[in-house]
DNA sequence: CTGAAAGCGCTTACAG
DNA sequence: CTGAAAGCGCTTACAG
């Protein structure tokens, strides 16, 4: 195929040793040799074998993301600000991609098979024993969005803090009747979001009753269906919470075909601030999650874990919980005017 | 880290040499050492090191996606495709993002590391002179929504026929004046929309003025900005053209904010068919890209010259170019009523 | 500062 | 059907 550092080191006239010294900059090399194995290099368009590197070196530089196929966006903005610290890092991203439900749990593959120097799992339901398992060897391993105590390093983002700003906002409106459209369970984030519009009603001397809290699971159609159940209700709510911004918008079109007037008659509100959020009608008021931070914090403390174990070779870890600042974005669904 | 190869020989009590054949189901082994060497494998849960195996075989089982940073939707659909069938090959995907204007190429570092055994290029204009270069050592590479000459297997959607079916569209409605927002020239999409439309204009004794033509770039933003320059024509068009749905919908907005009713004064239409094209208001009329089945389909080749490769050990190649049809999505902002 | 050599964990002809 | 051994292309102590 390529050229190997056995071509560099003849043509250079020096051992693949000193090659090796001087791809990966390491040890005291005579400037003079130096410049003979780099012009090698040059010439012979020489790239180390990434397998070969590894396999010899321990250390692969690859990174493993392990994140399922949730909307197109979570999805995608998580990547991003993964992939340009992987970049900045020169590391190379590999991508596992795992469906929800499943209990296969490639990402165990994935380490197992030394693929990776280190793992973020994005709002996957891992297993502690596995965690550990992975852990004890030294592979770093980070957990966005899901939670499973205190021992793995965590990035979520504040659900319960979002959940409790927009339920202030919809109470200064003046609203007093409210339904809340959950997601699925597989997270933390649905609970969470619902407490915090939970504590804030309390404080208000107002409340959510069980029937107005009804099940939806976080992709297309589960909030248009809610919403029709919701009207089959004797008393109808002013104002309606769904877990995101996908059901948010289908709840307002299901209660636009029925005849209702989004936020005149009933206010919808969200939680993402997906891109779309701003172009439907009326505008979509929302959360803000920091997505793309979300990925992007995670890796850097990869690295940095990463960094310090060469440094100093110390397996202890402390185990930090982030918690990215959710901000909410006002538009006209909630009922406030331009 | 793990149990390696010598591990399970060892308790097994066999060679590695046949650990090997097991695990990879070749060569005749005798039913009773088989039964042996599986019971060791799994009692000391041995999966064979990737890097150890690539090294050796070279073979990597891993597949490259070179990928742009465009919209959220367009990647992570390409995305999907070729994942499924990634999963199916039992294969790991590395992703890579690159830039569009970037020329640094970081397609190329990765196979000269001997990172993977097939790449797929989407929306990459990568030089014919690499691109064989990569070619001649036998691995394949396909490229998606990029052509450059038939020396390569590509996969592209008929942006053409895309670009004549909306167009028809939009004469069926009597319309006689007419603008187009065009993307950028990294791809041929947005000029094959154009011919399209042009075509299909001439055939119906119509055409389309030089300075209706405005420059977009696909992005947010850029819609918005065609529009208020066409406003500032003398004559204003009946029906509007984007190149895809972004600068469609940014439109439809542009042409609200300064008080035309879309469609009732300004008709607009897009490429693409995003999640929110439909949640808009009017629903935005567009053109339906297979893009799941677009990454699909050519990952499915990818593995199939592998396969090819494998069996007859030819290097002789056709180099297909398929394209996918599109299809018209018909909602309110072309002048439809439901 | 540099070379020789062991070793990383596998696969794969080659013998038998 | 199975073992011994070379080899994949690097890194990294160890000498010098």
């Amino acid at each position: 195929m390529s050229a190997t550092i056995f071509d560099v080191a003849k043509r250079a006239g020096v051992s693949i040793g000193t090659v090796s010294r001087v791809v990966n900059n390491r040890d005291r090399v005579h400037p003079e040799t130096r410049e003979r194995v780099l012009k090698a290099i040059q010439e012979l368009n020489f790239q180390a074998n990434a397998l070969a590197r590894g396999l010899a070196s321990q250390r692969t530089n690859m990174l493993g993301l392990v994140i399922p196929q949730v909307n197109d966006s979570f999805f995608f903005q998580i990547f991003r600000g993964v992939n340009d610290e992987v970049t900045a890092a020169n590391y190379t991203l590999l991508i596992i991609s795992q469906t929800r439900q499943g209990n296969e749990h490639r990402y165990l593959e994935l380490f197992r098979r030394g693929h990776v120097d280190a793992m973020i799992l994005v709002a996957i339901d891992a297993r502690r024993a596995d965690i550990k398992q992975i852990q004890e060897t030294g592979v770093p391993i980070i957990l966005i969005q899901q939670d499973i105590g205190n021992h793995v390093p965590t990035f979520v983002v504040d659900n319960y803090g979002g959940g409790r700003m927009i339920a202030e906002h919809l109470v200064g409106h003046g609203y007093q009747r409210f339904a809340y459209i959950t997601g699925t369970d597989y997270t933390p984030d649905s609970n969470e979001r619902l407490r915090g519009l939970r504590d804030v009603l309390h404080e208000h001397g107002l409340s959510i009753d069980d029937e107005d809290i009804v099940r939806g699971d976080f992709f297309e159609g589960s909030g248009y269906r809610a919403v029709i159940d919701l009207l089959q209700r004797p008393q109808r709510p002013r104002a309606i919470f769904a877990a995101n911004d996908q059901m948010a918008v289908d709840a307002i079109r299901a209660l636009q075909d029925h005849g209702l007037r989004v936020p005149e008659d009933v206010a919808v509100v969200g939680f993402d601030d997906v891109p779309f959020a701003s172009y439907i009608s009326p505008g979509l008021t929302t959360v803000h999650q920091p997505t793309y931070e979300l990925g992007r914090e995670a890796a850097r403390m990869v690295f940095s874990m990463l960094q310090r174990d060469a440094e100093q070779n110390s397996k202890v870890r402390i185990a930090p919980r982030v918690q990215l600042p959710t901000s909410l974005v006002i538009r006209r669904s909630c009922g406030c005017v331009d």
